[in-house]
RNA sequence: GCCGGCGUAACUCAGUUGGUAGAGUAGCUGAUUUGUAAUCAGCCAGUCAGCGGUUCGAGUCCGCUCGCCGGCUCCA
């Protein structure tokens, strides 16, 4: 028997005999890490634990408090589920399991969707056999006896995967009475489940894929420790207060109306006031940095669509046709053709390039009516689109410039974590494959040289080019595309664009096309659950609520808001009769950032006493000096302070 | 579009086994004149999402439609 050199993330390297196993390491660091054990990385792969270490390796034992870790938690927590199912309903089918980013979920083909009733059944029957605490076992099989193991059993779904698999040997997981086929690791035994909830079912397709079967999927969530549930299901709960939905309606930003139609906003005064901050920002920034505005129709002639390809290719996200003195006409889901139809009014030089043209233009797009979702997902969307033209040569340079200039707009709201992807080619899309190839090739570069990390999202592009895309993620963690820059070489060929170049001849620009907010609607809702309605002074619909302690203070607290609107600050006064309490209680509710509370003091000393919203008092002021205050936080966005 | 859940006053919600609606908040009126998160009283308020069915009788049961919510799929 030889020896083991196994390196320690401390750095430190100890020997153990041949054939030590994950747990054996644990045991020997410490008991309490040998108690909170779930699996061990060796060399970067993750493990079972009571799997023979193979040679001299850099070990780590995950826990739960390790990503890795969770995930073969979770993932042994969706077999303990899965066989409660198979248990409770005999004739289920298993599709697939895995752990997410906060639990897991399992897919079952059954005769009837699950009840809420059935859930507390499966819990309870999970509990009996977390009780159990049995142990998690692997074996490995012939991949071709596997297919025969489980045509046996007419797990069709099981067959299906084992084809699609690579390799001969696949690995098969036991443990209690329940057996599946799976990669592992899992935990070593069930009891190790301290705490667990279903948390909802839902339809979903086998593989995603709405032409195949519907399955019938249970998402969980699960821990080694009571406190953690507790703990994740108070989480929820203050999600719950992010959501912009609620919070839209409390603080009366915006609202939809069945009257209207689904999917299309409404925008309150309050929304309204927030919106035109936003665009009054987006506006002067585009200008500033050499964009030009343009405005174009809502309809065109269908023959305009026709020819950028929309009919073919975004027909499923179009409004039908509009007849129009027995001419097609087509509700716009998009602007771009509109710019182009500009470009070529006129002719260009290559000394007018880049062009950079702007607009906030509202789109309508059909989305299917269960994939509306608050300002998310809407039929009637503002994007902040624009259009570069740009000589082929120089695509590159614009598209790094662009991307530094699209992460100055997300700082400027206050926006630093985001998630950016490369996207690539779509299964539909128009253009030569070499073009889309070496656009990809561009993109990846450009995001390298900005020093953006990003992941690929493969067949995630537009239909006529590559993009990056930003998403930023919501108060429950689901992530939303805001901004997108794509890559276009398709619409110039086909609406035949050309610039002169210093040659003289005719050369074909490309396009950029560009959202960097994405639609207003959506990175409304986004900036809602960001600062769960706390937004920074620059934006906030009521900067300041002017509160009179008694009705004799009226006429002064109408000088101090009339003073404060003269220097644009949004300030209202709250004349009614009630006690100074009530007063700030209601405004704190409405969140909005300072109160300004005046009595005979203040009248007295010609100051205001200052309360900030969720901080309390910050004593009294002249108004000038509270003016200078609420000026130097506007301007900064109050970003100095974060 | 698909699977499941839900839909009662402007808002948040009660409404037992079917016997024809109730609270708090908001609003209105009046009183109160208040010093850092709720002053008091009175009043108004609902085609119980819509349509159809079962029943002597439906907010409660059944069907369809619409909308919303959680997912699937799709995208800004």
């Amino acid at each position: 028997m030889g020896q083991l050199q196994i390196t320690l993330p401390d750095g430190s390297v100890k020997g153990f005999e041949a054939g030590v196993t994950g747990a054996e390491i644990a045991a020997a660091v410490s008991a309490g890490l040998a108690r909170e054990a779930l699996a061990v990385k060796v060399d970067g792969a993750v493990m079972d634990l009571n799997a023979p270490i193979p040679g001299d390796a850099p070990v780590e034992i995950l826990t739960f408090e390790q990503p890795e870790g969770r995930q073969v938690f979770w993932h042994s927590s969706s077999h303990i589920m899965a066989q409660a199912v198979m248990e409770l309903f005999p004739g289920a089918k298993l599709a697939i399991g895995p752990p997410i980013d906060e639990g897991w979920y399992y897919d079952f083909e059954v005769e009837k969707p699950f009840s809420p009733e059935d859930l507390e059944k499966i819990e309870l029957k999970m509990q009996e056999i977390i009780d159990e605490d049995a142990v998690f076992r692997r074996e490995t099989m012939n991949r071709s006896d596997a297919i025969t193991h489980y045509r046996e059993q007419k797990a069709d779904y099981k067959v299906e995967l084992l084809e699609d698999l690579e390799g001969d040997e696949v690995s098969l997981y036991y443990h209690s009475r329940f057996e599946d086929l799976c990669r592992g690791p899992h935990i070593p035994r069930t009891g190790l489940i301290k705490a667990f909830k279903l948390t909802s079912t839902s339809g979903a397709y086998w593989r995603g894929d709405e032409k195949r079967t519907m399955l019938q999927r249970i998402y969980g969530v699960s821990y080694p420790k009571k406190a953690m549930l507790d703990d994740y299901v108070k989480r929820l709960e203050e999600a719950r207060k992010r959501d912009h939905r609620i919070l839209g309606k409390q603080l009366e930003l915006y609202t939809f109306s069945d009257s209207v139609g689904p999917g299309l906003v409404l925008w309150m005064p309050r929304g309204a006031r927030m919106r035109n901050e936003i665009e009054n920002f987006w506006r002067e920034e585009h200008l500033r940095h050499g964009y030009e505005l343009v405005y174009s129709p809502h309809i065109a002639n269908l023959e305009l669509w026709e020819q950028s390809g929309h009919t073919s290719f975004f027909t499923e996200d179009m409004f039908g046709t509009i007849d129009v003195e027995g001419r097609q006409y087509q509700l716009k889901p998009m602007n771009c053709p509109f710019h182009i139809a500009m470009y070529k009014s006129r002719l260009w030089s290559y000394r007018d390039l880049p062009l950079r043209w702007a607009e906030l233009g509202t789109v309508y797009r059909y989305e299917r009516g269960g994939v509306l979702h608050g300002l998310m997902r809407v039929r009637g969307l503002t994007q902040d689109d624009a259009h570069h033209f740009v000589v082929q040569e120089k695509m590159e340079e614009e598209l790094g410039w662009l991307l530094n200039f699209c992460v100055h707009i997300l700082r400027s709201f206050g926006f630093s974590d985001f998630d950016t992807y490369l996207s690539t080619r779509p299964d539909k899309a128009i253009g030569d494959v070499g073009d889309w190839r070496r656009a990809e090739a561009g993109l990846r570069q450009v995001l390298e040289k900005v020093g953006l990390a990003y992941d690929v999202d493969e067949g995630g592009g537009a239909f006529y080019g590559p993009k990056i895309d930003i998403k930023i993620k919501d108060a429950l963690g689901r992530s939303w595309q805001c901004s997108t820059i794509q890559f276009d070489f398709s619409l110039p060929e086909r609406f035949d664009l050309y610039y002169i170049a210093s040659d003289g001849q005719q050369k074909r620009p490309f396009m950029i096309h560009r959202a960097l907010l994405g639609a207003i609607e959506r990175f409304f809702g986004v900036l809602i659950e960001y600062y769960a309605g706390n937004f920074p002074l620059w934006l906030a619909p009521v900067q300041v609520k002017v509160l009179p302690i008694t009705d004799s203070i009226n006429d002064y607290a109408r000088q101090v808001v009339d003073r404060l609107k003269e220097h644009n600050i949004r300030a209202e006064l709250d004349f009614r009769s009630e006690k100074v309490g009530a007063k700030i209680r209601d405004a704190e509710l409405l969140k909005v950032p300072y109160m300004f509370i005046v009595g005979a003091r203040e009248v007295e000393a010609e100051t205001v006493s200052v309360r900030k919203h969720s901080a309390g008092d910050l004593g009294s002021k002249t108004i000038a000096d509270a003016l200078g205050l609420l000026e130097e936080e506007i301007r900064s966005k109050g970003l100095a302070a974060k």
